[in-house]
DNA sequence: TCCAGTAATGTTATGTTGTATCTTAACACG
DNA sequence: CGTGTTAAGATACAACATAACATTACTGGA
């Protein structure tokens, strides 16, 4: 867990959340959008456009091409709904939509489960570094690679 | 530049440098190796593996296939004669071989260019984080995606 | 020298990840 | 209605990555 307190939302809730946070944006909240959010919120674990497309187009009996479900992922990405995590070309659900972090992931290499905690401190050290050396639009990737406590 | 001194290798140098590393290892500087990592400093950005077999097939004339090339950049990186960018799928040379660092890599997304710092304060800072998690077997991937100076 | 064993590289095949482009569907609004 | 706009689907392809197996080349001993 963070630093700090959010309200976790899980399940309907946590979709709700995730509804208002894309409508204040102005976006609509599709079923397609919807079917791809449950299908995201449901994986444990950093799920990649493929395995989203896949879990959509079974529970819905219609095809959702991967192509589609990047479309949707970048734009829960650009609205904080979703984060990606670089080193393991795949995506997770955030859990406080629309609160923005500098998210750090750390991503067991055995298992493949991720958990993301935010550390503001950390993340402005990097930013700060980053600017230092003349970078703007900065976006950190903070990320760890390692075996997590239940597979060690 | 890192927050420390080391000798900058480049050209012969750096190639010298990085094959003394490798046989220190046990490993051999075969001519596919050398010719590999001979592209990839040569390169200014990361590199992708495609990208240096079709450099390298160009150069001698005989075709060097990309998963012969992941294997040595694998090696490569296993050695500290190369690091991996993540959020690039691509590869950059060590220009210290043998010193090993956790490098934080800033990526500019319009020139492509990346630099990499070391801040050891600030990747032990990282680790720590993970430790507390019960992680072990850490590998930070710690990079920062922008604009470059000169981009602006 | 010759042979066997092993390490390195090559070949082929396939799977995964990511984009680009174009078409179609749904829907709101005058 | 017809038109404009946005979302979604279809198709194609480019880029990234790995697996399985064949071949070559080096090495150490008989």
């Amino acid at each position: 867990m963070g630093k700090h307190d959010h309200h976790e939302h899980h399940g309907d809730s946590l979709a709700d959340a995730a509804r208002d946070n894309l409508e204040k944006s102005g976006e609509k909240w599709t079923d397609t959008r919807a079917a791809i959010f449950d299908a995201l919120a449901g994986f444990s674990r950093p799920a990649s456009a493929y395995d989203i497309a896949e879990l959509v187009s079974a529970a819905r009996g219609k095809r959702v091409a991967p192509n589609s479900v990047y479309r949707i992922l970048d734009l829960f990405v650009t609205n904080n709904l979703a984060m990606r995590v670089e080193s393991a070309n795949a995506y997770l659900a955030n859990s406080h939509p629309g609160c923005a972090h500098d998210c750090i992931f750390l991503v067991c290499d055995t298992c493949g489960e991720a958990t993301h905690i935010d550390d503001d401190p950390l993340s402005q050290q990097v930013r700060t570094v980053a600017k230092s050396q003349g970078f703007s639009s900065i976006r950190p990737v903070i990320e760890v690679r390692g075996i997590c406590q239940k597979c060690t």
